[in-house]
DNA sequence: GTTGAGCGTT
């Protein structure tokens, strides 16, 4: 099959981008979230019943409608969690001039930007080379290769810092092929201030299979929510770390037995690492609330969504619902039940793809991609209709702090 | 086989 691209937006009436699909016509969640980050899947309005329709994703792959993709334009589907932040994010303003001195600090981090680590860079990558690259997310004001002193060699790591804190923050959301080498983006250790008690955004994935890649999990978890990053230690060891973007979304997740591929894994609280204990876990606990865990709402986070920007562009809250919102936010899922009576439902799914985390000293060409087989029947992990993670509810949901997108702790 | 790399000479 030719080159085919299929017509994606964030909104109904946007503009469309072109997303290149696969050899086998179908095209993978991975390169719609590359475009818009935290994607969890896709949706578009049939012709035929004027409904919005859910696309078929299995394994973190999308397959094309009965009779193929067609000139329609898709609309981006995203986890309940981060809508919800957007809508938190957006209407900020709105909160505090309606509620300036709640005792309901919405602390989020600040907006400023700050100097980015980019990790795994491949040798011969110049300062020039970096400017190139990340100049196509904003303005860049800053970029550094780190080098010996003596020999001048790359010491495979440098800086970026962006005009924009929102460059900085798609760029913290994905990966980075840059010169042939898959990259990280992060605040650096030096930034995560041991400040805040931070709900951690980190799982450990515990009863990991061998098999199981990077992608393979975050394809998975993204069905969750936008993950940030996936840690394999090696050698195999049978455990993984997965990141979310939000706090709630990782804390909601622990306690939870998932089916990978076929693999019966155990979500748990990531402990943090060692020499970054900063300061006892227990203190999360100590504000009055407990860990008690307010109603385990479960408006599923597990199977997927709505369309989020969409309807809210449109819906600007009034004081009353604010807040409710506030309240709502307070108490962790709480707004799921109001949101979701807003919106439809669609698929989600899982799945797998080459692409390995660790960076083999051997700079080669570790590009990263190798395909992957399409062609597993795979009634197995991740979903379709039986949705997910079915069973479990989401427990979680501390008291205090409405704090949701962390700014530092860097487990 | 259930707790992880790499982090900034000036």
């Amino acid at each position: 099959m030719a080159e085919v691209y299929i017509r994606v937006a964030e909104e109904e009436n946007e503009e469309p981008m072109e997303i290149p699909s696969e050899d086998d016509g179908t095209v993978l969640l991975s390169t719609v979230a590359a475009q818009f980050p935290g994607a969890c899947g896709l949706r578009f309005r049939s012709p035929v019943s004027q409904c919005m329709r859910g696309v078929r994703l299995v394994e973190g792959i999308l397959h094309a409608p009965e009779n193929g993709w067609g000139n329609v334009v898709y609309v981006v589907n995203y986890p309940k969690a981060l809508v919800l932040a957007d809508i938190y994010r957006d209407n900020k303003r709105k909160m505090e001039e309606i509620d300036a001195s709640s005792a309901v600090k919405m602390k989020r981090g600040d907006m400023k930007t700050s100097d980015l680590i980019v990790l795994g860079l491949p040798w011969k990558t110049s300062e020039q080379d970096l400017k190139d690259y990340f100049s196509t997310f904003g303005e860049v004001i800053m970029v550094q290769v780190k080098r010996d002193a003596k020999t001048g060699n790359s010491k495979g790591f440098g800086f970026v810092r962006f005009t924009e804190y929102e460059s900085q923050e798609k760029v913290i959301s994905q990966r980075h092929m840059i010169d042939g080498r898959w990259c990280d983006c992060k605040l650096p250790n030096s930034k995560q201030g041991p400040d805040e008690p931070l709900r951690s955004r980190k799982v450990f994935v515990g009863r990991c299979t061998e098999d199981m890649t990077t992608d393979d999990l975050r394809q998975f978890f993204m069905q969750y929510g936008e993950v940030t990053d996936v840690f394999i230690p090696k050698p195999f060891r049978a455990f993984a770390f997965v990141t979310f973007a939000d706090d709630q979304v990782a804390q909601g997740l622990c306690g939870e037995d998932l089916i990978i591929k076929g693999v019966s894994v155990h979500i748990s609280n990531a402990e943090p690492k060692h020499g970054n204990r900063q300061f006892d876990r227990t203190t999360r606990f100590g504000n009055g609330f407990g860990a008690q865990a307010f109603g385990s709402s479960r408006s599923g986070l597990g199977s997927s969504t709505n369309s989020s920007l969409a309807n809210f562009g449109s819906f600007s809250l009034n004081p009353a619902m604010m807040a409710a919102a506030q309240a709502a936010l307070q108490s962790s899922w709480g707004m799921m039940g109001m949101l979701a009576s807003q919106q439809q439902t669609s698929t989600s799914g899982s799945t797998s793809s080459g692409t390995s985390s660790s960076r083999d000293q051997s700079q080669s060409f570790g590009t990263g991609n190798s395909n992957y087989g399409t062609s597993s029947a795979s009634l197995g992990w991740g979903t379709g209709s039986n949705s997910t993670t079915s069973g479990s509810g989401f427990s979680s949901g501390f008291g205090s702090s409405m704090e949701s997108k962390s700014s530092g702790w860097g487990m």
